[in-house]
DNA sequence: TGTACATCAGTGAACGCGCGTTCACTGATGTAC
DNA sequence: TGTACATCAGTGAACGCGCGTTCACTGATGTAC
């Protein structure tokens, strides 16, 4: 059953994609290797073809995500088109549909927390994600110092995260849609 | 080996205490019940005298450790002396000394992405203190409405928890400090 | 107040289960001649 | 170009382990008389 070297780097991906979206939905560790390899069409002994350990693949899987994201929040600022580039981000970022879609959002909103307890490699991954992401996010702000546009960059994708994992976190979908809408508002016009 | 009434209460609040530590210091799947009654002193097959599953212990630690913060808040708030409440409540949610505290920060922070995930009780739990510590920081504008001061302390919660998460996550002690700095000064001044 | 008994907090071993990981095997692919 | 062989992606069963949970048992406490 060997595999062309296309078709293997495909299986890679696809097994990095069912991660990313597993581990949005469920969280890392409720994630099994099992059903993970069965949702991208495998079994689960196929796994360590592709990976050393499952703590390589959340690392691999953030790096991937996170340059997802990163590229989305740039295209986002590109498609600005009237409003400013900072203000399509913040309502790309926050925008029901991305903080509500259980498998897309950022994966520093889904796994934040579990990051923060998880280990070097991922952190590692997860931290340069955050700052790129708030390099994107400076870049918007042109007229200011190079100083204070990051600062206030990573000030406002701070809020960005804190916001959209409160929202996924409570139960009720009027006060998760509050959360976003108040920080969405307070972000571009305060 | 019968315990008094009172003797079996303070057991109780010693699990929960242990429970609000390890949980904040490892997450909650990466804590098992054995551990966490050794943390407590104790055995593990004492835990289900006092709880009926790992799940109900999750949300009365929540609801334990929120009702705490809450209670520290405030009172960050009154002993203000000088500052607005509001400032004394960002100052001391946002220092080094709570965020670095891997065993006493906020559960919101420590365990936001993973209560995301979680069962229906803890969320609810969880939810409520979100709105509980929002209830504390409106009350520090009382010369805004009802509603742009609680619009103005979701939106100041939410980026707290963003940026305490966040600073926990990074390894970088210097990126970590800057998050809580910037977020400090932006909610503040800005 | 003193005695007999039921209660039940806590112990420590055991349970089944699902986890991450390993391994013998298969068979299509890529390579060497 | 055709043939023989080594490679290795993927399978599916098995491994040891630690998890949440259960249970028989202990013995100090609270209660009933």
């Amino acid at each position: 059953m060997k595999k062309s070297k296309a078709e293997t780097a495909e299986t890679r991906r696809r097994i990095v994609k069912a991660a990313a979206a597993e581990f949005r939905r469920n969280g890392i560790h409720a994630t099994g290797l099992a059903d993970l390899m069965a949702a991208a069409g495998l079994t689960q002994g196929g796994f360590y073809r592709h990976f050393r350990s499952k703590d390589h693949l959340v690392a691999e899987t953030c790096a991937v995500g996170l340059e997802g994201i990163v590229a989305v929040t740039d295209a986002a600022a590109d498609d600005a088109d009237g409003r400013g580039g900072f203000e399509a981000i913040v309502e790309r970022y926050l925008s029901p549909d991305h903080c509500g879609d259980q498998a897309g959002c950022c994966l520093l909103v889904a796994l934040g927390s579990e990051l923060a307890h998880g280990d070097e490699e991922a952190r590692a991954v997860a931290s340069e994600g955050f700052q790129r992401l708030a390099e994107v996010i400076a870049k918007q702000f042109p007229h200011m110092t190079a100083e204070t546009a990051r600062a206030r960059a990573i000030f406002a994708l701070s809020a960005m995260i804190g916001a959209a994992t409160m929202a996924r976190m409570v139960p009720d979908p009027d006060l998760s849609a509050e959360i976003l809408r108040n920080t969405r508002e307070y972000l571009i016009k305060g």
